[in-house]
DNA sequence: CTGTTAGCGCCTTCAT
DNA sequence: ATGAAGGCGCTAACAG
């Protein structure tokens, strides 16, 4: 009955500038103008094409602007996983800065091989640049290879001759050891899930670091499986720490999980510090000890440093920002006591 | 020194398919035809296209082809904010599906007006589909406005012409008040953060169900300031009650987090539900009873059902999907008891 | 099954 | 400051 109205025709693509510049009374080319280019045009013409544009309800058509000129408004984002809140957050901020500035982010979750594949599809999408974490030879070389300008972030790479967005990963995780190992602890752990990147590089060197400063008396313990995470146990792994850093606040939880489950009791039987702040954490009894590492400035920055970088024209030399992160003590912590 | 090799002509855009096809030794039309058409070409034609293809690391040039056929293997992804996990978990179903599919999303975050500029922004890029959350009117007429097909996920709305993914929040709200009711709780409250919504609405609605089909002695408060969620403070308006239905993970910490600083006990003085539920709840002491919306699945669907109507030539009529929650009892819920 | 022909909507010289 | 013409890379009719 009513479907009448359904036009059949699916070519019912819109109103081009073509019947913009029609209705303006100007040549297609002025009405490009426009639209684009801020000097050879009168502010008058201008005014009559935008207006004919808005009566229209006229889009300028960016595929179709990309053919002729290359550019197209769209940035790549290539992160591991949304369901992570820090690179949820990284993306956040991406969002934030982008839109702003006017571009659109096709965003690829995906981590090792995926990635690869995730810039094989922003470049049939004709993508040019990419925000992208964690890095990786491979993706490196791949964004080489596509000629995208890109961005890191959260990690870095000693091959990289892009912009990066990193942290202090070595140096905050060598002061909270010091911090614990001061507090009386003779036995450390850092937990760790990630893949091997700079990030998790910097952090096991810093706490070894830490170790090694210290007197012979402590001892640091590394627990870095690359497997599932989802079926990992990290209590047994501990080996009597008293004092444990943990990577992410997907492993803060899982270990408070078993902590409780087995009668170990924070911070009593350990003291607990989360690499990752998040709200849950100071709800917590106790209240858990977190690094804030700031990923939501971290993908403001990114995308504020890309976008420079599309717009500069003059090809500077590549930059790193580093993020200060904020070391939040609450009651997860305590000095070491014989049990 | 070494800029010599930087290409000064930025025009370098790589191979084409009339590159492909000379080498591939056939028309354009039959090299295109290798990519789409899976019909008519014949299998060693194709082979050798592609073989073209890849020794050229020749790459389809969407934005092109859209010129012509008007698709372009983009789904526009509107969500409000992915540092909200239920959010971020919808958005990572989405892109698992969407990913398989051969799809890219691009994704825009924003609320409220921002929803509907980002429509206009999807249309400028010539996006034909969009998965959306929450639901106006708004944002439902910007996208019939842009003749988009469209998924909303979460939320429905009774103008609503097209496909939607939702849950039971009636329902389940309804049954763990009623659930609380039995356990002798005489003053509930339902705290909710969100702007009104079909699932708000829903969830309200059930509320007040089970709270009516009590006897006058329960009565129910129903707590929704449309204000900013950051500087709410939930435990003053609980007026009393000793059992509340948190209306999302971020209200669930906060409250938690309120109740621990005034010597609130949980479940001994409140009974805590979270709708939602995140892996922290169950490290908690007591655990934090909670409803799994499944988001994850949610974006599975949603996806499932914009690419199948992407698809699918028969204009079928639209389907609501509805996801089943999972309830998960834990410690923070107990019989009620005089203080 | 394959080639030919004509644009899709826009931008960019080159004139004027 | 504006107009005319050609082509960006691809696909959809149509022939053959």
């Amino acid at each position: 009955m009513a479907s009448a109205d359904r036009t059949v025709d699916s070519a019912d693509r819109g109103p081009t500038l073509k019947d913009v510049a029609r209705l303006a009374e100007v040549s297609r080319a002025t009405a490009s103008r426009a639209f684009a280019d801020h000097s050879s045009i009168a502010a008058a013409t201008r005014m009559r094409v935008l207006d004919a544009a808005r009566m229209l309800g006229y889009t300028l058509n960016q595929p179709a602007r990309s053919l002729k000129s290359g550019r197209i408004g769209l940035v790549g984002v290539v992160l591991p996983d949304l369901r992570d809140p820090f690179y949820a957050h990284i993306a956040a901020g991406i969002d934030e800065v982008l839109q702003d500035q006017g571009f659109a982010m096709i965003m690829i979750m995906g981590r090792g091989g995926d990635q690869v594949a995730a810039i094989e599809r922003l470049r049939s999408h004709r993508v040019g640049s990419v925000i992208v974490a964690p890095t990786s030879t491979a993706i490196i070389s791949a964004i080489r290879a596509a000629k995208l300008v890109a961005v890191h972030v959260h990690t870095t790479h000693h091959s990289l001759v892009s912009d990066c967005v990193t942290g202090y990963d070595y140096e905050v995780v060598r002061g909270i050891a010091a911090e614990l190992i001061t507090l009386g602890h003779k036995r450390l752990a850092l937990l760790l899930r990630s893949p091997e990147t700079s990030a998790t590089r910097g952090r096991a060197a810093g706490f070894l670091s830490a170790i090694d400063a210290a007197p012979s008396t402590v001892s640091g313990r590394l627990v870095a499986p690359h497997t599932d995470p989802r079926i990992t146990s990290w209590l047994p792994h501990l080996d009597g720490a008293s004092a444990v850093i943990a990577g992410d606040a997907g492993i803060t939880s899982r270990l408070l999980q078993e902590a409780r489950n087995r009668g170990v009791c924070v911070p009593r039987d350990l003291s607990v510090v989360s690499l990752g702040d998040l709200d849950w954490m100071t709800a917590f009894d106790p209240p858990i000890s977190a690094v804030d590492l700031h990923p939501h400035a971290m993908g403001r920055h990114a995308a504020e440093t890309l976008v420079a970088r599309l717009r500069g024209d003059a090809p500077a030399p590549p930059v790193e920002i580093r993020v200060l992160p904020t070391v939040n003590r609450r009651g997860s912590i305590a000095p070491f006591r014989e049990s």
